[in-house]
DNA sequence: CTGTCTGCAAACCATTTGCAATCGT
DNA sequence: ACGATTGCAAATGGTTTGCAGACAG
């Protein structure tokens, strides 16, 4: 989506265009460098020094609510943990937080989890994490 | 694996056992919840209310290690975005911590992503992680 | 004008660190 | 006895919050 499709898009959603929030939307057009908050204040400073922080974590929230960016599970500091070391994915719960686990057998085949672009990379673990609301949730709305 | 199996095998890499691992060992075993550090916690302080928080910490990060537990991405407060919204996976390099994107297409067919066992779920989001070492890092080693 | 957004500073809070006392081997 | 581990308290650091002033619409 271009950066204008983008703003348009804001401003029909009732969300103020600030030079700030153009500027955050350029940098993060075509980045493929997954940038955290820290990189893109970086960034972002060089063109608004006073710019803070603060501001850059409310532009990232509000752009990631409007689904024009994903946050990405990137941290190493997670905050569960899982006793089954087996290969297999979790649901997480928006609603409830719960963690179901989802078994590789019972998906469609992940295969060999190896795909060519990786070839010579070192795959250490695997990962994969449905996002959504749970039966329980859902039936209760 | 058995609880004095898992023992057993911590003695012999080194460590030294004490209540409070076997504590938290019981704790985890079998446990189906992803618990945090906060919920080991509790549990494990009602048989020694003396624990504290960081030596918590270090048995989670000691099982982890050893490959007895596996920590989970669970967490919404991460550090990286992605401007690319559609469904892809990420390769994290555990050594430059760089971000590399995993198109689906290239994946030996994820499918329709929807297994069965979430056939009642509502899924929002899917996020495929491989963790590892990258060409580069592996190349300089 | 009006209400949203920014920028500053302070608050928060999960995690980490330093260190003396304790305990496993 | 020796060195790893614990538990306490303080430090850290990323993220959030409160609020007055600035600014987009």
């Amino acid at each position: 989506m271009e950066i204008e499709e983008t703003i348009a898009l804001l401003k029909s959603r009732g969300y103020r265009i600030t030079p700030q929030r153009v500027a955050i939307l350029r940098i993060l057009k075509d980045n493929t460098n997954h940038p955290g908050v820290e990189d893109v204040f970086r960034s972002v400073i060089k063109i608004y020094p006073n710019i803070s922080m603060a501001t850059v974590y409310n532009v990232m929230e509000v752009l990631e609510r409007e689904g024009i960016i994903k946050e990405i599970a990137v941290s190493n500091v997670s905050r569960r943990y899982d006793p089954d070391v087996n290969p297999h994915g979790h649901f997480i719960c928006r609603v409830c937080e719960k963690v179901f686990d989802v078994s590789f057998s019972n998906m469609r085949s992940l295969g060999k989890y190896s795909p060519r672009e990786l070839d010579e990379f070192v795959i250490e673990s695997l990962e994969l994490i449905y996002r959504g609301v749970c039966k329980d949730c859902k039936d209760k709305t």
